[in-house]
RNA sequence: GCCGCGGUAGCUCAGUGGUAGAGCGCAUCCUUGGUAAGGCUGAGGUCCAGGGUUCGAAUCCCUGCCGUGGCACCA
């Protein structure tokens, strides 16, 4: 190095003040309208996703990670020559504005739009890579009459139905609730616990698609594989066998043609006992009317267990019918029909034939009623002479037996030959059976879209014609009231038949807001179109490349999007089957809890925390008592464990917040928040600052750059390039972090031409590289060494593969897989090169003094391990 | 019960056959005209435990322990 060599201090730098730079590059790239997506044939496409927000009102923690994360990928692909579409819009319907309406007498509509403007302008804040001219609301007219024109087709179809049916009824909401949102018995927004009731609901078939929905779930390469086995669990395809059994004796009227049942099972069928029923079977209830006793037990498996540990821990019950059904291999075997509590009426056909040996339940059952156990599967290795079932049934594999035809068969073989059989005589059909019922969309609530139809004495159910769509709401809706306003409407319902022209009544249930988000994606490939979707723009955008959100949406969201994209599809109106190509589940935002010694929970704001070597303490900063430090949680109101993001970004810029919430973790992870950890990504962003102040102005001088500079340089920009590649950003801002380090054990003060030539290189690749990550920083920088035009606009940096390795590698040598050394070697370097610089050592020649050498292993560039005895 | 994920420095996490790393925190020292700041240097690890494969294991295999997520009377 040439130069000074005394230390030099810097000229007085100025420091970062991101409240001034901030709000001047998101200026600039607004005037720019740098973000806008355009169709380009020339060009990859890339559509990154976040899932849209509800517009509560305020910005938290998770949304800016979410939002971080997607520009994170959005503005590296658009750095990379993608043609980029990046939206963002508003999940407005639902129930909190009509509980805003209820509490603060406001109106649901105002309230939300209030909320969006509040919430638009803290996202625009973020300094997010977004095209806002795609923006809408799904309470927006336009959207939601456009999702009524396809609700119609889709009714045309026969994809949409009315049924009466048993449904979840939110006591607390007042509504009905699909069962993805009954969790553990109770409403998944209320915690109420819900209760069955019999309504006339729309469904939508869901189930036609459950098929598709399972095999298609293997053409999702890029989704988690936890979110895939969700869905297939939740979806619960299993093939199996419905049959009839013929009754003994009387058939009942309510089973004419016998007593159908299915079961996975057939290979299992000498192993039958009994037959059992659902409460709710009709058999039953026709068993009941006549038998009291009958009618009691069923009574009293009604009231049966509400929630998931009663359900697990419910005693298995029973009730025989004194009915008797033939076993349907052998006429002369009958077995007895019960009603038992623990068969479900929703699943299969309501009824199962019982094979205690082989089935726990059946046999939990067995033994408390006294029904035979008689074993058919021979467990490998096992004596059919003395095989008995004690108090677990067997599962396993193994050779079936006790089974006339089926004898000396494995399981698989088993199941094929009774369905055949079974088949044969007439009585039933090998069958695919879904855990997967039809989604409920009817809501009895007002805000949401409501459901085009109107309500004829004589036409009966009439969709409304699409040229008197949207259906809007009326302007004066009275809120304040439980139940559904926009029934309790004077005027609105009243309308007249699109058929006869008499006297109607509009359907005053609205969809599922589930409906509203199941295909907003494809709006935005052209929000404005007069058509649903513009078909010829979702061709270009869709599938979106990456979609991003959490993971609570695996089953509900998720699984309703993927049923309308192909229901759409088979409409004409998709090209794609799929709407998510990639999917990224993020991790929830954390952040340690306090409480004081009373057990109230404290603000961070409120808490010193106190290090002291390994241990850390807590106290108030009013009056010093003492605080309990508690785990970091998921943020909530709740446990006052919030941190308000305008707080953060008034106190140390959005960048630093942003740059923080990326590097603390990896992205599928949670993220623990802490004000040493913001404070660290702040120190970060001013350390880069005096970086690129520090160095001169104007080019850099003509020499040839410094090589090992250079090489960190490339090997950077090889690193960083990865690892937003495969989502591993917050190693790819260690990478940042530690290149920072390197730059700066290389000053430009009083540095050689070739370092300051180098350092250039470096600084400009830099610039670009932190751009995803902290973007308003990115601008200054790249402004700061002569930058053209704008990081935004700028390509990413590429590297040199040539220059990604270093030249001379340092080996380090073992003997016998010890450390005894390290020799220097070419890149590249082969056995026996390397073993010539080995002899050549007299250092390792010392350590060999008196050893065989057996074997000289060389793993290129790697290390040397010498075997010696 | 079934299916996952994780266990590496005080904390949060990289590293997935080849020299144990980063950030934060901590300690020492320097600076005090960048100042509710900046810098230098350093300490700190049975890579959860045991067994196996290998010249070599944090990494691959087996067993166990601990934590955590999802599903679950689905025939």
């Amino acid at each position: 190095m040439t130069g000074n060599p005394t230390p030099v201090k810097g000229p007085v730098m100025a420091r970062y003040n991101p409240k001034e730079t901030e709000p001047r590059w998101r200026k600039a790239w607004t005037d720019a309208d740098a973000f806008r997506a355009v169709i380009d044939h020339d060009k990859p496409k890339y559509y990154v996703l976040e899932m849209f927000p509800y517009p509560s009102g305020r910005l938290h923690m998770g949304h800016v990670r979410n939002y971080a994360l997607g520009d994170v990928i959005a503005r590296f692909k658009r750095a990379r020559g993608f043609s980029v579409l990046h939206p963002m819009g508003w999940d407005a319907f639902g129930l909190p504005a009509e509980n805003a309406a209820m509490e603060r007498g406001v109106d649901p509509k105002a309230w939300t739009y209030d909320n969006i403007a509040r919430m638009r302008d803290e996202l625009k804040q973020l300094g997010l890579s977004i095209d806002w001219s795609r923006e809408f609301a799904t309470c927006d007219v336009d959207y939601y009459g456009k999702q009524q024109a396809w609700f119609l087709d889709l009714f045309r179809a026969g994809l949409v139905y009315r049924k009466e049916s048993v449904v979840n009824w939110d006591p607390v909401d007042q509504t009905v609730l699909a069962n993805e949102q009954v969790v553990d018995g109770r409403g998944w927004r209320s915690g109420a616990v819900v209760e069955k009731r019999k309504l006339n609901q729309w469904a939508m078939r869901i189930t036609d698609y459950a098929d598709q929905l399972t095999d298609d779930l293997a053409t999702l390469e890029r989704w988690p594989e936890k979110v895939r086995v969700m869905q297939e669990n939740w979806i619960g395809r299993s093939k199996g066998l419905k049959f009839r059994f013929h009754f003994a004796g009387e058939t009942p009227a309510a089973a004419p043609d016998g007593l159908e049942v299915y079961t996975t099972r057939p290979d299992t069928l000498y192993g039958a006992s009994f037959v059992g029923i659902a409460a709710d079977h009709p058999l039953a209830e026709a068993v009941a009317a006549r038998d009291p006793k009958a009618a009691a037990y069923i009574e009293e498996c009604r009231k049966g267990a509400a929630t998931q540990a009663e359900i697990d821990t419910a005693e298995k019950t029973g009730y025989d019918t004194g009915l008797r059904v033939k076993h349907p291999f052998d006429p002369s075997w009958e077995l007895p029909v019960w009603i038992a509590n623990f068969i479900l009426m929703d699943y299969g056909t309501g009824a199962i034939f019982a094979c205690p040996a082989h089935d726990q339940r059946d046999l939990d059952f067995a033994r408390k009623y006294g029904q035979p156990v008689k074993p058919v599967v021979l467990p490998p290795g096992a004596d059919a002479a003395t095989f008995e079932i004690g108090d677990e049934a067997y599962v396993g594999p193994g050779v079936i037996y006790n089974s006339g035809f089926l004898d000396g068969l494995d399981i698989e073989s088993a199941k094929a030959a009774a369905i055949e059989r079974i088949e044969g005589q007439g009585d039933g059909d090998g069958a695919t059976v879904f855990r997967l019922r039809d989604w409920g969309v009817s809501r009895q609530r007002a805000w949401g879209c409501p459901i085009p139809v109107v309500h004829c004495p004589t036409d009966g159910v009439v969709p409304v014609p699409k040229d008197q769509l949207p259906v809007a709401h009326p302007a004066d809706i009275e809120f304040g009231k439980s139940g559904n306003a926009l029934e309790r409407h004077p005027t609105w319902k009243h309308t007249t038949c699109p058929v006869c022209g008499g006297p109607a009544t509009r359907e005053t249930d609205t969809l599922d807001t589930f409906v509203d988000s199941s295909w907003y994606f494809a709006r935005f490939a052209n929000p404005h179109a007069a058509e649903p979707i513009d078909k010829a723009a979702a061709d270009y955008w869709l599938p979106v490349d990456q979609y991003i959100g959490g993971i609570e949406h695996a089953v509900l969201h998720l699984l309703y999007a993927r049923f309308v994209t192909k229901a759409l599809a088979d409409q004409g109106m998709l090209s794609v089957r799929e709407p998510f190509a990639g999917l990224f589940t993020q991790g929830m935002v954390t952040h340690e809890t306090y409480r004081r010694q009373s057990g109230e929970w404290v603000e961070p704001g409120e808490v010193e925390v106190v290090a002291e070597g390994a241990t850390r303490r807590a106290k108030l900063i009013v009056s010093g008592e003492p605080v309990v430090i508690g785990d970091s949680e998921k943020m909530s109101k709740s446990k006052k464990n919030t941190v308000a993001p305008e707080e953060i970004f008034d106190v140390y810029g959005v960048d630093a917040a942003r740059l923080f919430v990326l590097s603390d973790s990896p992205p599928e992870r949670d993220a623990q928040w802490s004000s040493a950890g913001v404070q660290g990504a702040w120190r970060f962003v001013n350390r880069v600052w005096d970086e690129f102040d520090s160095q001169p102005a104007g080019p850099p001088p003509a020499a040839t750059p410094d090589e090992a500079l250079r090489r960190a340089t490339h090997k950077l920009v090889k690193q960083v390039t990865e690892a937003i590649d495969t989502f591993r950003f917050n190693s790819g801002i260690a990478r940042l972090y530690e290149f920072l380090n390197f730059l700066k054990a290389n000053p430009a003060a009083g540095a050689s031409d070739a370092v300051l030539a180098a350092r250039h290189e470096a600084l400009s690749a830099f610039a670009r590289l932190i751009a995803p990550f902290t973007p308003h920083l990115a601008e200054e920088c790249w402004g700061r060494i002569g930058g053209a035009g704008m990081v935004v606009e700028a390509a990413w940096p590429a590297f040199d593969p040539s220059l990604t390795e270093d030249a001379v590698k340092i080996l380090p040598v073992q003997v016998n897989g010890k450390r005894r050394g390290e020799i220097s070697a070419p890149a590249g370097a082969e056995q026996a090169e390397v073993e010539a610089i080995l002899k050549a050592d007299p250092e390792i020649a010392q350590r060999l003094e008196g050893l065989t050498i057996r074997k000289i292993i060389v793993v290129k560039d790697r290390i040397v391990n010498i075997v010696a005895a």
